[in-house]
DNA sequence: CGTAGGCGTTCAATATATCGAACACTCTTA
DNA sequence: TAAGAGTGTTCGATATATTGAACGCCTACG
């Protein structure tokens, strides 16, 4: 099974938007190198290739990690964010996340609204995670463990999934978060 | 960074309960090459180590994967969020994040705003991570690879940090977006 | 003891990767 | 048109990786 190392590397140089000059001088090599490199005219030592690799960057295990990941959805309309406040949430609450399968993700971001009012109630314990998130609109109570604070818009939070938690809105508008976890665990 | 070959391809070996020769026979490359190379006292060309892996057999992958991975403060005012658009950003970039020191968390939550006109330019790849994050207000310009798209309020992306990645504030008034990344690498 | 086979290392010869300098080509500018 | 700066490529010289055959050190066995 052959490597097709030249044409990786010629991918990566011009995806960065470098010529094989730049590279070669970021890298500590002569641009003569990188040319024959890339035509597959010489099989460079482990050495040169790490220079070279440095100097895009690209670590040694990316570079040779299997082909191409299939290339995941990048963009998403508003309304192509899935709701997935469904299970057991009082009304007036709205969780609509990026993406609808998470498996192969290593990040849960989910876009939240609150009617006034709106109470996640105490939340069951989540594995091994963190999360955080950003208030945008409205005035939110966020209980953590046992501490206790009223949020607003840019006020931000962070704390390990495995404190119970819960969120309410306390103003009299709707509010608003986009919060992140890591992993999206089940 | 320098990577210890020799020694990762010794551990390898034994581990296999493979002789010098043994490995160097399969490989179809000679025993010299072995001893050198696991000596550090040369280099392998790519094109070695892959014959040489292949006898293992490990693959090159597997081989420069890093060693596994690494794998409070709770509330945060508005104005408590850090700065980190400093370096090297044109003006017209606010970069806030959640918390200053990163390395013991397992997520960056950014808050941003671009001013019109505003531009990340080509950012450099971070390493393995994942990022994504929703757009509040204005029209952005994403770019992720070769993919292009202008999004706006309560639009979302999601992508894989190893691509080369861009924003741009393609529109009249200031744009703003809560994004996350992970792990926080650097 | 002496011989045979295993191991990892070292050495001189050879193949190959790498360098520095040139080349050919395309732009832009005067 | 010419000159300059950019690109990628090619060439002879040099540094280095790789080879095949040695070496020294073990253990086993007659």
């Amino acid at each position: 099974m052959e490597i097709d190392v030249g044409g990786r590397l010629r991918r990566l140089r011009e995806m960065h938007g470098l010529s094989q000059r730049e590279l070669a001088k970021r890298a500590g090599v002569s641009n003569a190198t990188v040319s024959l490199i890339e035509q597959n005219r010489a099989s460079p030592s482990v050495g040169s290739l790490k220079k070279v690799l440095d100097g895009i960057p690209v670590k040694m295990a990316e570079f040779f990690a299997p082909e191409e990941p299939p290339r995941r959805r990048v963009f998403y309309a508003a309304e192509d964010l899935v709701e997935i406040g469904g299970d057991g949430a009082p009304g007036g609450l709205s969780f609509r996340q990026i993406g609808r399968d998470l498996s192969d993700r290593a990040l849960q971001i989910i876009h939240e609204r609150y009617a006034p009012g709106a109470d996640t109630g105490q939340t069951l314990l989540r594995h091994e995670s963190e999360e955080g998130g950003v208030v945008l609109r409205g005035r939110i109570e966020v209980t953590i463990g046992d501490q206790r604070q009223v949020l607003g818009p840019g006020d931000a939070y962070y704390f390990d999934s495995r404190l119970p938690h819960r969120f309410r809105n306390v103003g009299d508008d709707d509010a608003e978060i986009v919060s992140a976890c890591t992993p999206p665990t089940f």
